[in-house]
DNA sequence: GCCGATTTGTCCGTATGTATC
DNA sequence: CGATACATACGGACAAATCGG
């Protein structure tokens, strides 16, 4: 379901310069010729080209153009990136993946967590904390939060499969804003019982608060990452100077 | 210099939520009201909301209004984010610092260095090694190559300053665009030997790609971060559905 | 160096759709 | 249902930067 003309053209220009049909630094056609092809105005078509400037696609040069930024890339073989699920990032890479819950309570927020987390202090929550297993090895520990007022029903069998799905298809629950955090820290006993470390003794901890539709903070998840199967993928881009201060 | 109508409003709105004016959870006053206040157009309105919602700082709900998402953060020691250098980082959190050339030279992008960080081979590049010292503990080494096509002069005493505001103010070469890989390794014997890193036996590491104002790709820095003095922030946002695909 | 054509950047006004209350 | 609020789209105008003649 196509929901916008912009995001049309997004996706559409985004297509062709994966395909190497705009290749790394071409411009792409100007806004007056997209404009023509696609039969719209100039704002939507800049609407366009700001998605993928964000994306890190392209960079637009006044007066000039807009260059092609993207080059394929030559293996990826576990990004994290933007928004994804682990679930839809495993499937995306085509890896085999299974998931182990090994621990699921019902509890309330006390002081640390409640700061840690930005819930409020004694909120009813779900806890549950997941093994990720890809190829055999247990790579990621998974310690996530669900507030029960948003999240009003979980199961075991639910957090089993992809939660992000039974979220979005079972409670109509999505997440509109993420906030992460990423930091290196020492593996604790559990990750050591839980995950394949090998010969590392640290890992990649992410932080992570979600926000629903309506602006409510429903999830909090600290994920432990192996270092072999952690990557993440970032591109900013300063546009008319709006950054500062 | 206010450059721009929609980037002042940003900056207001922005220094109004920092303040606590709008507080967490709250609704900022509703687009048409802003554009009595500001005495500008909807569309001017809308632009700064969308900087501020890519920053985290706000999330639009159609029908409702535009929520507060952003809260004071407690502690933040050393924060990466964005589009930020080493230096205005380190003055950002009033840290002492101190920065150490170990390496100077000029060279050519042999096979695999061309490969990792995009230059074409064989290109002339400077070779700088610069070691970060934070509160007298050395924290950071970073290795970056300069393309000397464009950054046509560089010198030792301009490494040992803040290489981009040197950059800027002599050379007028502005980064663009920056695209960052996270990722997390095991310390190596040059890591060991230029850093204090304790118990540690892993580090972040940053790898930046970064484009100039006429999006050639023209520095690879891969910075080696000592564990507690690396943290990333980041903020993700569904925005129309845009994302998918 | 100037000028004009091209291209992106900013801004305005308006209209319509959709979601919330 | 109507009022409010955000989302999408169109059109036009002028500024600023680039480039070629």
């Amino acid at each position: 379901m196509p929901r916008s003309k912009f995001g049309d053209i997004y996706r559409d220009l985004k297509y062709r310069i994966e395909s190497g049909e705009y290749p790394y630094q071409s411009l792409v056609p100007s806004e007056n010729t997209l404009v023509a092809v696609y039969g719209c105005s100039r704002n939507t078509v800049r609407r366009a080209l700001a998605g993928l400037i964000e994306a890190g696609y392209v960079q637009a040069i006044q007066g000039k153009g807009v260059r092609v930024l993207y080059r394929p890339a030559a293996r990826t073989p576990f990004t994290l990136g933007r928004m994804e699920s682990f679930c839809e990032t495993a499937r995306r890479c085509r890896t085999d993946y299974q998931t182990k819950v090994v621990h699921f309570s019902m509890t309330q927020t006390d002081g640390a967590l409640a700061a840690a987390s930005g819930f409020p202090p004694g909120a009813d929550v779900y806890h549950v904390e997941r093994v990720r297993i890809i190829d055999g090895r247990a790579m990621v520990l998974e310690v996530s939060y669900f507030l029960r007022s948003v999240v009003t029903t979980l199961t075991p069998e639910a957090a089993e499969q992809s939660i992000y799905a039974y979220l979005e298809r079972e409670l109509d629950i999505q997440i509109m804003t993420s906030k992460r955090t990423i930091t290196v820290e020492h593996a604790s006993p559990a990750d050591r019982l839980y995950l394949d470390m090998g010969s590392y003794d640290c890992l990649a901890v992410v932080s992570n608060q979600a926000f629903n539709a309506d602006g409510i903070l429903f999830e909090y998840t600290v994920s432990h990452y192996h270092p072999e199967y952690f990557r993440f993928q970032d591109t900013a881009s300063r546009r008319g100077k709006k950054a500062e201060q």
